[in-house]
DNA sequence: TTACGCTATATAGAGAAATATATAACGATT
DNA sequence: AATCGTTATATATTTCTCTATATAGCGTAA
């Protein structure tokens, strides 16, 4: 049969008054940031510029309650960046969010047929 | 405490190998057309230029297996558009869907907190 | 004290996406 | 045949977003 294949996919994320304040790839930026100690890197890694890695970040840190990232310049390396205690819970809740945003994917799979 | 006040939100949508076919926008696009009988007429409603709202009709109707609207120039009025049986069926399953998701996203909804 | 590489910030520029505009085609109605 | 409002389509323009670029600030280490 030529029947389409129908995929459900879909994104959430974490929202704020103030608009959106988490989703996937501020997710994956913070854990770049935690494995490289570096907003650069992980904007190099993501293919992002610096500038909207650090928007993110500077965002995140202004309405995620405490600071997820803490960030200094100069020293060693020109400088570093750490993932907070928080920065730490937000990525771990994401996932399990996601974890079940997917199953609920999965779920409903099959139920969209024409 | 001032504990700030996290939304879990998100969207979904139909797609296919070719890439996103249907989602809110375009389902509440197909209610108007059906409603007014057309498509410059939907599209004002949205505050959507009459060229997105064709091409998003245009996308469907070639990606969604069998047309969603029927169109034609000329004649009464100067033209009109219908919904098929086709773009009904689509309508009524992407709010079954959307039903689930929003009952999804209300039940995740404490599950975020910092 | 100089060099280094990163953070921090502003501004300019490129690219994409949406909108606006223009034009042709069409058929019932008058 | 002339009119009308819509569909259909192409092109130009605008708007927005992102990227690129430039510059300053910083502290450790050589």
């Amino acid at each position: 049969m030529d029947k389409p294949e129908f995929k459900i996919n879909g994104r959430i994320w974490i929202e704020t008054p103030d608009g959106k304040v988490l989703g996937p790839g501020r997710v994956e930026l913070l854990e770049r940031i935690k494995a490289s100690g570096s907003i650069r890197q992980a904007a190099l890694q993501m293919k992002m510029s610096y500038k909207q890695a650090w928007d993110f970040i500077n965002h995140m840190n202004e309405n995620l309650g405490s600071p997820v990232v803490i960030s200094q310049r100069g020293g060693k390396g020109g400088g570093n960046a750490v993932v907070t205690e928080n920065g730490l819970k937000a990525i771990e809740q994401f996932h399990v969010l996601q974890s079940k945003f997917r199953e609920f994917l999965k779920a409903e799979d099959n139920e969209f047929t024409l």
